[in-house]
DNA sequence: GATGAATGAGGGTTCATTCAT
DNA sequence: AATGAATGAACCCTCATTCAT
């Protein structure tokens, strides 16, 4: 059994119910069943620990936008984006109420900081291109309001997944956007 | 000079600039000029304290959702509800920035509690009324989606107000819902 | 009564005794009778107590050097610097046990850092020139063996001092340089 | 390759530079290219490896002091003690500044105990007959004078070895004992 | 002999809160 | 109303040591 793997995943669910900065190490080591000072053995310290959860789970967003880069047919690479941004949430609920509860946090926006903005001027970048393509007469106003509609629903359905029908709401965003 | 405002406001200002878990009781008092001890004649306690800053600006929401409830013609509202957020965000932006970034947080979802998800649901019903009597197909959805929308421009701004137009993005918006 | 002092004292003996890294804060409160939060109230850190310590004696030093200054005549000079500095070492025995067990560890030579090494040049500056001025041979040989020799009895008077006969030592140091 | 050996001369080099506790045995360890648990093959605990290591430097100060023992004339004995010292002393640079920084401190202290002070007891009452039979008015002070000298030269010699002409210093002395 | 994962006690420090003044 | 010295619990982290392999 992977000790760190399961250090990592405790954690994640205690920082996503409680917040990073109410749980405490000593909680996750409790819980995780193993001694705090094993926790320093994987990671250098509790910022550490949260900055390897959150790089994890980094990539899935690059993933959601393969698409784009794969040349697809714009309204394609829409269509997958939300697919796959819709899916990727629900899929891993705990790990992105974490993102989603404290990336506007002081601790966190230091921590990622800049890597975590690049990201969302590529997004924001790329879907500008994408609405260009598709003709709309603001690209760039359309690329933030796509992007901040997804970033919300998401947000949203984090809120309290059970109100939220999900498909639904796709399928009402496909016929908005023609895709 | 009201005391008490000046607590809030510098406690405010602090929390927004370095996050609620990251200001010292004693940073707030040494910044606002007065002693440690003093706070704890007008609050509680800390939580006391972010309670009362968060309970201050509930009601900037509910004022931005009057048009409704005055029985304006649907697209009025909705171009009222637009317009309302979007100023009250960019005048009271520390306070805005301050609500993003730990409504999500524990400590704050026990706080605000019901409160905050009572009136997300009234939004929420409002929003569904007015998208019906303008006839869409999916109110219910629609609904969800302004909401969403709403928010996730919100908090894009938040994150980063100098790069965001909040006027092009209103237009564009207005637009887009022929309002 | 003044705590902070009080702490300092207390500080000073415990480290005087049992070295400065064998020390812990705990064990200063517990026998200082203050929490041990009320010691950040006036010192910084760990480390802090410590320079407020010695900076504290670093005065003394100087003192033992002002003959030197006042343009006393060079052999007066001398005689008062070795009466000072016996005197000073006997008077605050703690302190200086202190000071000669932790001034060569690696903490406390990064903490006093420049300043211990700027006084010890500049006595071994001021001894050459005092040489110089009594036509010794070399003058700047004869000062680090002055000055060597001063430290290296202070050094064996404060690891027993009870075997050690301070005034007949000094005696003979007088004869010895003629004093 | 010895092992212990290498583990020993790996910890003197850092207990020197960084200070005994300022130095983990995981430390010495990664230097030493070994695992942490084979350390414990060889010492007992960390303050054994110290004890050891100290050990193995007090015979060379025995040795300095063979001389005297070997019915050499009083004057060719100080002379061979003066060199010596210095010799050591600058040949193993390392072990001495390691030995200096940390005599005085109490974990050392309490291991060395006794039998650094019966050395020291030793020297002292063989520098005292030598003193003695060269028929010095005060022996018995003439022995602490010396000895407290040439602790004094190495303990400066150790703080800064590069200001320091130990060969110049050594002429000087001889001339001083009429050597 | 040799490893290194695992432990647990202790370290220094922060901080919301209290209370005598 | 106002102070700020004082508290004590909790926090993150380090590290010598052990032990199954």
């Amino acid at each position: 059994m992977n000790q760190k793997a399961h250090i990592t995943k405790t954690a994640l669910s205690l920082f996503a119910a409680q917040g990073y900065g109410n749980t405490s190490v000593a909680q996750i080591a409790r819980q995780a069943g193993v001694s705090q000072g094993l926790m320093y053995n994987f990671f250098a310290s509790k910022d550490a620990l949260l900055e390897a959860i959150l790089a994890e789970g980094m990539s899935d967003i690059a993933n959601s936008m393969l698409e784009y880069q794969n040349g697809a047919a714009p309204k394609d690479a829409l269509r997958a984006h939300i697919k796959n941004t819709f899916r990727i949430v629900s899929e891993n609920n705990a790990y992105w109420r974490l993102f989603h509860s404290i990336r506007m946090q002081e601790p966190v926006r230091t921590l990622l900081g800049e890597r975590y903005a690049a990201i969302q001027k590529e997004i924001l970048h790329t879907l500008t291109a994408t609405f260009r393509k598709l003709s709309y007469e603001h690209p760039k106003q359309e690329a933030r309001i796509f992007f901040a509609l997804i970033d919300g629903l998401v947000g949203h359905y984090l809120l309290d997944p059970s109100q939220f029908q999900l498909s639904l709401i796709q399928k009402t965003l496909f016929k908005k956007y023609q895709l």
